[in-house]
DNA sequence: TCTTACTCTGAGGGTTTCCTGAGAAAAAGA
DNA sequence: TCTTTTTCTCAGGAAACCCTCAGAGTAAGA
């Protein structure tokens, strides 16, 4: 049994499925994640507005919110607040501007609420929202016990730190999103169109080029040990594997 | 352009007919594709516009879209935006220009939606429409654990692996479609002019003399081994199949 | 501020794949 | 058997694809 992105779906299936509601007065953007939310196995609903997130809130009961602080009506700490006085305990990932004041945030994020800039890469709010989930004791969740393995390659969520064979490795986060996401689905041929709309930020408008590129980079760290875990696909994209029985 | 009777065989046993709305404004475009959906056993509507498609879907509640990016009246973006707002849950295949790529495309591959550039190949764009179709979980499919097999045989469409006897073997994209095309018509003779309409871009416009090459690049790559599983029908085509019992 | 790390672009170069054309081989028919 | 038609195979050039590297730009940390 592989691990890959419907397995996901099928296996969070069994046990509760987490509500997840998305807030953000830009449809492009709520739209984008609650696909790929969906996709990944969650239960999702959409607001465009403080207000409209508390009405839906109420009746959809949502294990986590992912926030935007920059809404039309109201900003996001002030729903954050209200949700909680009315006695909905809910864990917040907030989505800022690049520009926000840290501190601001940093302040009003309590618990094991956590945020991402915008704009942010789908990879990256994923693995915070799960993060997240954990924190919080909700219900989601199978054994993950926030360690990914393939072969002798173990990638760990909490600490960000990748092993192979038990020698650490050293990644910059961008390499660390695209091994999270090759391992992820591994077995499996993903296109680097697929990993540009996973890895990369929403808005990065550059060539799907830069995938080799990176590719290449995690080789020269990763498959420097035997076997090479990380191949190409001529035509179709990458793949990760153990290398063919012939 | 020739098309074939025989390949409705490998799907239509399936209980639930899956419903296809295919939408180009081209005709000539949607017509192709209608047609061959039809023929490997898909329920398929076309539309020739975002507004047309979207009262199409309205009551004929497709499980996937085959949608134009470029479109007289919107841009199939938006087209699906408003599907998914109105609660439909439709995997969507997006049709592309090949410059397009790397430009406007971005974001068309998270949840299980995919593209294909045009010009397309039939088999390629059916083999895409059934990975979708199974990763969004509609429902079609057989039990189809993605692998073809026949005799020793064994293609991967998950991992683009092929195997015979056990033994990896290594295709190029194109003797990968054949192949495919070939496994899938299993049995039954398929003449030079059809594998051509399949396998190859539906704008090619060279001889079917490539068919002969590529049936050889094959044959020297997989009946290395006993017994020969491609045979030649002369006048009439090509047919994979056990040796005959005499 | 200065330094370091990271990200991205673009070009060079190697490799694979695609396709054409032509001659050899095989089958069909006279 | 001889001729014609069809098919097979191979060689080679063009194009596409992929890898790698150097360097510029940018962000992050000291």
């Amino acid at each position: 049994m592989t691990t890959t992105l419907q397995a996901a779906k099928s296996s969070t299936a069994t046990s509760t499925t987490s509500r997840i509601l998305v807030v953000d007065d830009e449809n492009s953007i709520s739209d984008l994640i609650a696909t790929s939310l969906r996709f990944v196995g969650f239960d999702v609903r959409t607001a465009a507005s403080g207000a409209e997130a508390l009405r839906v809130a109420e009746e959809f009961k949502p294990h986590a919110l992912i926030l935007d602080v920059m809404l039309p009506d109201t900003n996001g700490f002030d729903v954050c607040r209200q949700l909680r006085i009315d006695g909905h305990s809910v864990g917040v990932l907030f989505l800022t501007a690049k520009d926000t004041v840290e501190d601001k945030i940093q302040g009003l994020t309590i618990g094991g609420d956590d945020y991402v800039t915008k704009p942010f890469s789908l990879e990256e709010l994923v693995a915070r929202l799960r993060a997240l989930l954990r924190r919080i004791g909700a219900v989601e969740v199978d054994v993950d016990e926030e360690k990914i393995r393939f072969a002798d390659l173990e990638l760990d969520e909490a600490t960000h730190e990748v092993r192979r064979a038990g020698h650490m490795i050293d990644l910059s986060p961008t390499e660390f999103l695209l091994l999270r996401y090759l391992m992820i689905n591994a077995d499996r041929v993903v296109s680097k169109s697929q990993i540009l709309d996973h890895v990369w930020q929403y808005d990065f408008r550059g060539d799907a080029g830069i995938v080799e590129t990176y590719v290449s980079y995690l080789r020269k760290k990763i498959d420097i040990y035997e076997p090479a875990l990380i191949h190409t696909v001529r035509g179709v994209g990458y793949r990760m594997r153990m290398p063919a029985k012939k």
